[in-house]
DNA sequence: GCGACAG
DNA sequence: ATCTTGTCGC
């Protein structure tokens, strides 16, 4: 499976509308409880995507919830949304819980063309979304205090990096949808610990149902 | 042209 | 993402 140049082009334009349609205003909340982890996996021919609801307060989940379907488009970078956002947006209306945020794995507006698939999937989702990628796809990152550190591109703040423990994995945020990047930077500096266990919840029941498991 | 390149 | 054992380093 792979994808041609026009295509290509096409999701492009795509992803510059969606850029400006998409809005960064206010989460207008102090404290957030239930935040939902997502993520897919894949294996020969099917893709299983899971949404998990964490809650920040019991330190537990609260909810899980599976989907499995064949994936349409390659990966290809840049252009992820193509691939995961039909499983991700699936999977999270699968949930019957309240929640406050949905973190998606990758980027927000940390992307070429501020267009990520968390922006995606909260324009599409009309929720707050917080993208968390494990690696850097565009920018730079400014200096570091207390494990956090701005994400730089094109001269702005559009994301943080952050470690869960010293000496630990550095985590790449930036919003998607309905939140800012201060909003971002506050719910990591309180949260960042119950962020990660959602996420990786999350990832560990998709990969339930891989041939390997666990 | 060369290197980079979310999952 | 996924295929995979031992191994380098803190």
């Amino acid at each position: 499976m792979k994808a041609d140049e026009a295509t290509l082009s096409l999701l492009s334009k795509i992803q510059e509308i969606v850029a400006k349609a998409h809005q960064l205003e206010p989460l207008g909340r102090y404290r957030i409880n239930n935040v939902c982890g997502v993520d897919v996996s894949y294996n020969k021919e099917k893709a299983v995507a899971a949404a998990v609801l964490w809650s920040c307060s019991e330190k537990k989940v609260m909810e899980v919830a599976r989907q499995i379907g064949k994936p349409l488009f390659p990966y290809v970078s840049g252009y992820l949304f193509m691939r995961e956002a039909p499983f991700v947006i699936s999977v999270v209306r699968a949930l019957k819980e309240n929640i406050d945020l949905v973190l998606v794995d990758g980027h927000g507006i940390a992307h070429p063309r501020r267009s990520g698939l968390a922006v995606f999937v909260g324009l599409t989702l009309d929720m707050p979304t917080l993208g968390i990628a494990k690696s850097l796809l565009i920018g730079r990152i400014g200096p570091s205090k207390d494990m956090i550190a701005p994400m730089i591109l094109d001269g702005s703040i559009v994301g943080v990096a952050f470690k869960v423990k010293e000496g630990g994995k550095t985590y790449y945020a930036s919003p998607g949808h309905k939140l800012t990047v201060e909003d971002s930077m506050g719910i990591i500096q309180s949260n960042r610990s119950d962020l990660i266990k959602a996420l990786e919840s999350a990832h560990r029941s998709a990969r339930m149902l891989s041939p390997k498991g666990r």
